[in-house]
DNA sequence: GATCATGTTGCATCATGTGCAACACTCGTT
DNA sequence: AACGAGTGTTGCACATGATGCAACATGATC
């Protein structure tokens, strides 16, 4: 669409890797040293790119400011976290809450296991969508021929030999999904940690968000988590209540 | 520098502050209506903005991950990591590790404190920079010109009483701390809240990053806390040496 | 069904981004 | 010291590509 700003753009992925030096840049982009320069130096100002001792580029902490930024006004997100924490408070394992995004689904929230043995995950990271329960939830909810799409041009990594192998199973786990309204993850994607997952949804009944708790076996087993499921459900459906209630995508409350 | 792109970046923390249509961002721009569907729909393609149900624009998800990507990648992080794990391990608090980048400091890890009591805070999240105890150690150390200038720039919010009020005061203890080479901050930024903090140094002796731990008083009071200081500043001490002992800002051991 | 607000497209104009070539600078080499 | 390789930087002439306009589409409101 507009070139420059293409260009520009394509610089951040390409930094993501590591830092880079302008000449590495230029040729990555196929343009000019003196045309990488200008774009790295607005990139600069911006303070999307930072020129580190050694003259190299990286990335730039204003970066992390807009996904912050961003992160913390997601409607949902600000709606879910007290349920999410209430969820914490009464059975102590970790809580997530994850939406969809063009192809990827992330992490927007998350409150920590109160259980030694933590799970690794980080909000806005992306999340293993052939396996995590929250990921099922997600795209069963959309439209047939988009979830068809997207489970075709999927990776199917075999974390563990219970992970997902590939399209047609995965289309099958998602059609149970939306048939029963929940979605679980037993050791797909780490052998050992299991989840229970529920979707939150919008005033117009389609899948918004979904959360859900996960633990090690150490701490409890496969069963014992299921036992959850119907605390996780309700809190799911208490936040789809305060979500669709007000402000339902439509009307920003300030402004 | 460039124009166009210029103006796309603009967008970005316009959107920050919350969702957008297309006539009120080229209204903030002061540029065409058409103009602005243009760099929106270059921004779109990739990822850095979405275009919510609603047809207006927010930030979109390959922000989160590629702030996600930079912060995994910075050598520090990788190399401070397990230290601090093993530092949270024998004292059981939230420990930080930040660094500083045109005129912010900012978290880069984290880990939490086992006690129940937490304190909010978020890797990628801008720091109190006039309080916060790895702040301090993080701007003592620039040049005389450079930290003057900073301290003179910077707005000085008193969180509580006990907050810097302004630059004279800031720099007065900045000059304290780079001469004892260790930085707290008791109750400055939250009235129960206390921080001791040690500098991590490169290669060439200059403070690459700050590490601190922090607790709230109703864990430990601050001279409990204090006390931990020499164990934090070996914590400090011995990320330094890994850090600086191999690719020290320069040669990249991949490419 | 008329009116308004909003998003979208095609196009002519010329401002802007482009690559080039020359220059500055820092290293490491002899 | 002098040299040369590698890299970052600047000024400039050219034409590409970004711009605003005006016309069209869409959909909400009355």
């Amino acid at each position: 669409m507009s070139q420059t700003v293409d260009r520009a753009l394509s610089i951040l992925p390409l930094l993501a890797e590591g830092p880079a030096d302008l000449g590495q840049v230029a040729d990555r982009l196929g343009v000019h040293k003196s045309t990488a320069l200008r774009l790295l130096r607005t990139l600069n100002e911006h303070g999307l790119v930072y020129r580190q001792s050694d003259q190299r580029y990286r990335l730039g902490a204003r970066l992390f400011a807009l996904a912050q930024e961003a992160v913390e006004n997601l409607d949902v997100r600000e709606i879910a976290h007290p349920h999410l924490v209430r969820l914490n408070e009464s059975c102590g394992h970790t809580v997530h809450l994850a939406v969809y995004e063009e192809n990827e689904v992330l992490y927007i929230d998350k409150v920590e296991s109160r259980y030694p043995v933590r799970m690794y995950s980080r909000i806005g990271k992306p999340v293993a969508i052939t396996v995590a329960a929250v990921a099922k939830l997600l795209l069963a909810d959309l439209p047939e021929a988009e979830r068809r799409a997207v489970a075709e041009r999927l990776d199917y990594p075999m974390y563990t030999a219970r992970s997902t192998p590939n399209a047609p199973a995965f289309l099958k786990e998602l059609a149970t999904v939306r048939e029963q309204g929940w979605a679980t993850d037993l050791g797909g994607h780490e052998e050992s940690i299991n989840c229970v997952a529920a979707p939150v949804r919008g005033a117009d009944g389609r899948v918004a968000a979904a959360m859900s708790v996960s633990a090690p076996n150490v701490v409890v087993t496969a069963e014992e988590l299921l036992t959850l499921l119907p605390l996780v459900r309700r809190t799911a459906d208490a936040i789809s209540r305060d979500f669709s209630g007000r402000a339902p995508t439509k009307e920003d409350p300030k402004e």
